[in-house]
DNA sequence: TGTACATCAGTGAACGCGCGTTCACTGATGTAC
DNA sequence: TGTACATCAGTGAACGCGCGTTCACTGATGTAC
């Protein structure tokens, strides 16, 4: 599942790019379920043992995938929340601040290639799922020290469910608004902001 | 992908349900990437052209759960909401209206064979994605002629997105707890309400 | 009520295709002296 | 600075397996008279 061997030489990075280049937009059209690693390989103009140089199957392809994704966002999200992204004087200024970051992990997901289906993958494949759950847990935990700051109030054990139970809808509206850009993706991303903001209103 | 025959005689309508069955419970164990209907056939002790005669391929058996995963909960949360669920005289009573049809739904998807999976797959799958935004979209319609109701002075273009972005979200809430039985489902059901329902409160 | 026939339901066995994977090899890059 | 050698990187061609699917068939059920 993990990768075998890391590329060394300036070649072989670039080799190494490509396939998750070309995997990545395959996913987007063709979604995880259909893609093969000779799919790849054709896709890429290389033979398929250039793949299993690096890759011992296509679970290992999305997994690389799906951590570069889950950290690009989890990166930004937890640069926000350290910055004071959970603070905020009024309900105005939290609320601003909290569709800021919504915003900006929209735009993180749509334009990694294939993040949309990389992300369903993450959800469906067995093998797949600690990225996500493992992601969201760090994510949690940063999140969680600044809540504590934030409501000292509020009995510890409900906070931390609450801290999780509101990270991952978030992660849902993100989805849900890069799954349809058809839909009005401003009004979602402000209501999804204005339904926490009034939430969290309650807490002390 | 939609079903071929259907069954006519008692027989034939046991051996239909048998692959459904069946289908379900390999579902739960392998999830549906692995799932084959080879591997059906034979866990169902059934020749493959038995499967065939009505499905001509395994989307249309995880097409036929689907199908009736989604309606069996939103027969339920749609009955909720004609039943007045989503009114109330006070908070409370909302909140608790609330938290039955959550727990109500996370039972139907628990009980379900293979139902974890087969919501990832609506998800998943390309082909089936229509499923769960058909069934999105009914759901949404009927809570939304309720919403008009309850709250008049509501632009209703905003009440229209709100309605769908909640439906959402509660799905997956509601996944989110089946998926991770260790979480304290009460809690985490406790507090999505709680989230809602301040939000709604807010509405007029 | 029994028989003949039509239709429905399911089987056994096999097929072709393509996916994952590997082998033996060639060519490219780096390094020791 | 050039050469020899080791290691890294990628190719061409093929393999076995199992998945989706079908064919020709047998057995079960229903129905007309």
């Amino acid at each position: 599942m993990a990768t075998k061997l890391r590329p060394r030489q300036a070649r072989a990075q670039d080799t190494f790019e490509l396939i998750l280049e070309t995997a990545g937009q395959l996913l987007g059209r063709i979604g995880f379920e259909q893609l093969t690693t000779n799919l790849i390989c054709e896709a890429a103009g290389l033979s398929p043992p250039a793949l299993y140089r690096y890759f011992p199957n296509k679970y290992a392809v999305l997994k690389e995938l799906g951590d570069r994704l889950m950290r690009a966002q989890d990166d930004e999200v937890i640069a926000w929340a350290d910055a004071g992204g959970l603070a905020g004087a009024t309900f105005e200024e939290r609320l601003a601040k909290s569709l800021a970051i919504h915003e900006r992990m929209v735009d993180i997901q749509r334009d990694f290639p294939g993040g949309l289906a990389i992300g369903r993958a993450l959800r469906a494949v067995p093998v797949l799922q600690d990225i996500r759950f493992r992601s969201r847990d760090v994510v949690a935990a940063h999140f969680f020290k600044h809540m504590r700051a934030l409501y000292p109030a509020t009995d510890p054990r409900r906070l931390e469910v609450v801290t999780r139970m509101t990270i991952e809808l978030s992660y849902a509206a993100i989805e849900m608004v890069v799954e349809e850009p058809d839909r009005d993706a401003d009004i979602i991303n402000r209501e999804v902001c204005l339904l926490f903001a009034h939430y969290f209103a309650t807490f002390s």
